[in-house]
DNA sequence: ATGGTTGTTAAACAA
């Protein structure tokens, strides 16, 4: 079983590269965030004729995120109890008997703002509601841009980001504390090359020079971490014309 | 400390 996610960075645009990159990788599910648009706009008739079924929870302009499937995905949730939250950040679903919540994780544009404390008041509440999923399923996957670098290995130039934005001790505190739900990052379970990002600012030639973070993550419960047979990033479609930001990340499941 | 780019939507705003 394959189970990917990747912030698009706009479905309008990035809608010939998805479908491309579908017919190539064939995951059983993939997470989509950044999709941009209305749920009335989202193209699920294109997604279906690829065989894949399609939820989407989004918004004009900001946000949104999606859950595509091969098999046909179950009690979908979109504004979990206590969430609070009229941004269309968060999708759950129960996909060939695995527990799916897909994360659209606030940036929080400078430590010390008020979207930074924002964002570290969502993750709370997130990891809340992560709490009780945990509770009802065995095989749980959260997944999505968390907008949090875990470490500073995931960070090309550590000193140059030291406590800034995606980066600061509160927001990986944050982000521990969901793991600490019992979820690990698959991506982190195998041996990985140094300088493996998933996000690359379309500034400054950032690329190019590989100067990225890896900000999106595969977190996994033990019964369904212990069957990750390989987790990796495919920076492929991050080479293409007119590219989202982020790359897709992946994980194997054994069946 | 600031700039660099992309996307959405109409000059900002968000990332």
């Amino acid at each position: 079983m394959r189970i990917a996610t990747w912030n698009v960075n706009s479905l309008k645009v990035r809608l010939p590269q998805v479908l491309d990159w579908l017919g190539e990788q064939q995951p059983d599910i993939l997470a989509l965030q950044e999709t941009k648009m209305k749920d009335e706009a989202f193209p699920a008739g294109v997604f279906r004729e690829m065989g894949y079924h399609a939820l989407h929870s989004g918004q004009p302009t900001y946000n949104g995120v999606a859950l595509l499937s091969r098999e046909a995905p179950l009690d979908a949730v979109t504004d979990p109890p206590g969430l609070d939250c009229t941004q269309r950040r968060l999708l759950a679903a129960s996909i060939q008997g695995v527990r799916v919540v897909n994360l659209y994780v606030v940036n929080g544009a400078e430590v010390g703002s008020e979207k930074y404390a924002f964002k570290l008041d969502w993750l709370r509440r997130v990891r809340d509601f992560l709490e009780a999923e945990r509770e009802r399923h065995g095989s749980l996957v959260v997944l999505g841009d968390f907008n949090i670098a875990p470490e500073d290995r995931d960070v090309h130039d550590p000193e140059a980001w030291h406590e800034r934005i995606l980066c600061s001790t509160p927001e990986r505190q944050a982000l521990k504390a969901i793991q600490d739900l019992g979820l690990s990052d698959v991506f982190r379970r195998f041996q990985q090359p140094e300088g493996q990002y998933s996000w690359w600012d379309y500034r400054a030639a950032g690329f190019r020079r590989n100067r990225g973070l890896r900000i999106d993550l595969i977190l996994a419960s033990e019964p369904l971490a212990m069957r990750c047979t390989r987790a990796w990033i495919d920076v492929a479609p991050r080479r293409l014309e007119r590219p989202s930001d982020h790359a897709p990340v992946v994980a194997e499941f054994q069946e």
